[in-house]
DNA sequence: ATAAAAACAGAACGGGCGGTCTGTAAACTG
DNA sequence: CAGTTTACAGACCGCCCGTTCTGTTTTTAT
């Protein structure tokens, strides 16, 4: 079935998420190089290409098009810590370089700490993400859960370390500027990234079924 | 002695440094309640029950105020770390403890952080920050090797360690609101204290020398 | 084919922002 | 005590922001 005759997926459907998909990624490169409060709707138009009308019918306000840039954003940040270059699951040592390389210091995730910061203290904004974090996070931390376990065995103590380690990247990211040097920083991943290998190991018995 | 008579701190000073603070303090609880983009001249203005003019005449932009702001609460935030409640120095679990509920998690805390993520866009504000904050964190972790160690007893490790857990801290503040239940966050405090426990630990030799 | 609805396009606008500018009182200087 | 400087006070202004509103084109339903 290539051709999916009754097909749900209307051709307005299509251009409508194609251009919802071009603002908030304009808006996610605003977020990262210009930070949440010069993020406005005049240079997302231009950084898009697109008319001002096209913004507004999509997003009625300015929070509408954050939040829904932040649900992109989360969308990708979930898949890509499992499976990093390689195809199995990464040592805990990798795991934490590539989530900081991938993930966390990248122009979206330079963009979602933008957006949690702002979620603090805009009321409306966090209405619009309140949900979808608290499940976002939930399933992060399954999803860890599933190919690494804490040494002492515990479920839960794999959650919190791993909340651990993902507080402590994203704090990273506002001390980024403020680090003497390059190679400090470096210096800093590796050690934590040596702390959590004694908390953390790869799960022994790997999950059987592995998608794709 | 109600008169000094080698007066080096003129009348003028005395009033300048005080509306400069009472600025300061306000700018600090708007910082804090309303995030840096919401940070006005006006707002500022209502809950400092200062007039414009006070404000501008000190602070010729934005970004003064700010910087200002910061470096403040920077020399507030460097004492405290070590002399808590107790006059000696804190057990590293303690330690780690008050440095997030007496320094991180506090109104200046929260306040400081939102300058920092407004620096990582702000170029202007940036420059005029970037030797105070550089110069505090370097005072910061001497402050910290001064009744610290690492257990291996390098000095460097121990800087490390202490940068870790304050990036931890700040990180946490931003992911504070979207924890799934306040005991969650008290659990992750405990279980990184613990872990840092294992790392760090009071220097056996604590300094002769004690100030005040 | 035709009517309705959705997807844009872009002008218009009120408000609040940061910054400037002029006026006045207090504090220093000689 | 005169004269200058500093510390405020508050009006003012141009700009840009988020939002609204009115067309115009494209898609969809009948």
């Amino acid at each position: 079935m290539t051709e999916t005759p009754t097909n749900k997926v209307s051709l307005q459907d299509k251009r409508s998420q194609a251009m919802r998909a071009k603002i908030c990624h304009a808006a996610i490169e605003c977020l990262d190089r210009l930070g949440y409060a010069e993020t406005t709707f005049a240079k997302i138009q231009a950084k898009a290409n697109v008319s001002r009308g096209a913004i507004t019918h999509h997003f009625p306000t300015k929070q509408a098009l954050v939040a829904a840039t932040a649900m992109q954003l989360l969308s990708n940040a979930q898949g890509p810590v499992e499976r990093g270059d390689t195809l199995g699951v990464l040592p805990v040592y990798d795991l934490i370089m590539t989530s900081w390389n991938r993930i966390v210091n990248s122009s979206g995730g330079r963009a979602l700490v933008e957006i949690l910061v702002a979620c603090r203290t805009d009321a409306e904004l966090y209405q619009l993400l309140e949900d979808s974090l608290l499940d976002w996070d939930q399933s992060n931390l399954a999803l860890i859960a599933q190919s690494y376990t804490s040494t002492d065995g515990d479920r839960e103590d794999t959650e919190l370390l791993w909340s651990i380690a993902r507080n402590f990247l994203r704090g990273l990211l506002l001390h980024e500027k403020f680090v003497s040097s390059p190679e400090y920083l470096t210096r800093m991943m590796d050690r934590f990234a040596r702390m959590m290998e004694t908390q953390l190991s790869v799960r022994p018995t790997p999950d059987l079924e592995i998608d794709q």
